[in-house]
DNA sequence: GTGACGGGAGAAAAGGATTTCCCCGCGAGA
DNA sequence: TCTCGCGGGGAAATCCTTTTCTCCCGTCAC
């Protein structure tokens, strides 16, 4: 069906490894007439070599897979798209995976990738204090790894690999402080869901700044989207109306709130102030503008697929990161080889949607 | 390095045939001892079989390759959101690749996708009238089916595939006449570029509705980005005072419009009336929330891959969509197969961003 | 008791490309 | 003139699975 390296063989009047030779970029010398003649007829036949064969032989395939929650989600799709920025560059096929935020999916395509024999698999979605999925995840890795596989964590990871940390917990230091100074003592927190680490970070961070000045903190976890963040501050608000403030882990809870709120024809920040997390790219067109904790998602991405590509600097050298780099590279061991940690920074980014309690 | 089905034979004491026929769900008969026996060495050791040898055999690995512009773009990450929906339940894996909107890019993803003998491709981000660039998808497009591949196009394919469409047209006559209706006559288009059929499809549109009252439609060409939104907005309300709405060809542009009028403290909609296109996630959290057309983005995504799998009913027939289902599907003919196409219904939004014009 | 049949295991081929190895032929040096 | 060396083409092996194709052996029927 396909037109296969024989057919030009033969078109060409050539062995198969000759033509091999000419059209795969080998060093090894071959006349320049059959040169010609090959490259013709592959021009001609439109010949493109089956990349699944020469994995086959070469043990992997140019393909990084990603394990994302869901790409609709702009913190996601942030992070894949710096992912493809360097990915392009190097010619690789990129292979997202929605794992749904479900553990078992999650695991699913792991293995799917790992059967693809992908080059290397960056865990963006994960994170869970599940006991049973870290070991699950654990098993994976170590398996893919041991037949040549890369893999890198974004975030949280829970296992022992590679990984891009950025510092939740001074996030929440950050943004939990702002909204102190600004006067705020009664707070709440539209947190997603309990067992995900970087939402569990990022409260500690804030119940911290709080707790400085005692301030009070109430807790709502939920699936981290748009819905849940309108929902829960409806529910807040009601239940607690003398909040002054609301706090996402997530932008996309603070959006839902800011929509509660419009909805409701309240205004912020004058009457409730809303504050997010991640910086997606959205936070800064919303009316009001969203104040929120700045990540690097981008640069993230990028450095990630850095880190699969083993282009992390050498391993343990804290190589210098771009801008928002905090405090570069690290080595931490374990009982393999020493996994390569790049820490970036955060980076409060104060906007219209958090201002000063009203006296009232 | 990685497990091969050889070491689990060995291992188990057996043939590599006997082995492949336990693990790889074969009907072939083999004594239940030894069943046993390779599934228990199988998961000891996790074997993981190679894809891409499987693949080799088959001609083709359950993989869907998709072409996008970019995945940040909420208009293209929620149409992968829809074909993930559906890989998922039909455990596809989905390789996503970002052309940048640049035509040789989508071109030499194509190619890699047929390399690595893609179930099928979806294009997604195409849709430019030049002629090279037509060219040069119409050979991709005839070679890859000739080696047994699908291909399908959302949007505007520019040659002849299977493809999911939506009424561009009657939606910029929408959005036009909503305008004119709230009686604004001078109004500018902040188009994406001229080459893109999409865009010139919604202007035609709307310039339709326009002359029915003698309404004035400015054109601006450019990216189809926020910024570039932003920057059109400014320029135009620049030049052109008078103008009382600003429309977009992409809600992404939209936005722009809208930080740019809120940054220069001007309201919407009394001061100027803000319109999009698309419908994205976002559109309803935007303060002003944004008056758009709304495209079944999701759907889109989910019957594209619907097509590519053969689901679209028979050929010819025309399957009932669903909900925003206009006409359903129809057969277009040409020099080959027949073509499925299917049409998808597009629904005005009235949001909060449109209003009567002012009276001066 | 022997021939036929069938269940089931393994050897072999296939699928597409690369790489190693072998070998041929030609030019140069002895 | 013979031989050594080397440039370069092709046969064969390899990567991992699946799918024939063989073949053996036990059983049943005559």
């Amino acid at each position: 069906m396909a037109v296969t390296l024989k057919d030009v063989a033969q078109r060409a009047g050539v062995s198969v490894p000759t033509a091999s030779r000419v059209l795969s970029g080998s060093t090894y010398p071959v006349v320049e007439e059959l040169r010609e003649r090959v490259k013709a007829v592959a021009l001609e036949l439109d010949y493109v070599p089956n990349a699944q064969a020469q994995g086959l032989l070469r043990g992997n395939t140019g393909t990084i897979g990603v394990l994302v929650g869901d790409v609709g989600d702009p913190y996601f799709s942030e992070i894949v798209n710096g992912i493809h920025e360097r990915a392009t560059a190097e010619n690789l096929l990129v292979t997202i995976c929605h794992t749904e935020r479900d553990p078992e999916r999650e695991l699913g395509y792991f293995r799917m990738l790992q059967s693809h024999r992908a080059h290397s698999v960056i865990v963006a979605g994960s994170g869970l204090t599940d006991e049973e999925y870290r070991q699950g995840i654990a098993t994976r890795v170590k398996s893919f790894r041991a037949a040549g596989g890369h893999v890198v964590g974004i975030g949280t990871p829970v296992v022992e690999m590679d990984r891009v940390l950025v510092d939740n917990r001074e996030g929440g230091r950050l943004i939990g402080r702002h909204l102190t100074d600004l006067g705020h003592r009664d707070i709440a927190l539209i947190s997603g869901p309990e067992a995900l680490i970087s939402s569990q970070e990022r409260y500690e961070g804030m119940k911290e700044a709080l707790d400085e000045v005692g301030a009070r903190l109430l807790v709502h976890h939920g699936p981290p989207n748009r819905d849940e963040g309108y929902r829960a501050a409806g529910e807040l608000l009601r239940e607690h109306p003398e909040l002054t403030a609301l706090l996402g882990t997530a932008d996309q809870m603070a959006m839902g709130a800011l929509a509660y709120l419009r909805d409701q024809g309240r205004s912020v920040p004058e009457d409730v102030s809303v504050a997010g997390f991640n910086d997606i790219a959205v936070a800064r067109d919303l009316s009001p503008s969203l104040t929120t904790v700045r990540l690097p998602l981008r640069e993230m991405g990028k450095i990630a697929l850095d880190l699969a590509l083993g282009r992390g600097g050498p391993r343990g050298a804290a190589g210098r990161d771009d801008a928002q780099s905090a405090d570069g590279g690290a080595e931490h061991t374990a009982d393999g080889p020493a996994m390569i940690e790049r820490h970036l920074g955060v980076e409060l980014m104060v906007r219209q949607s958090t201002g000063p309690v009203r006296s009232r």
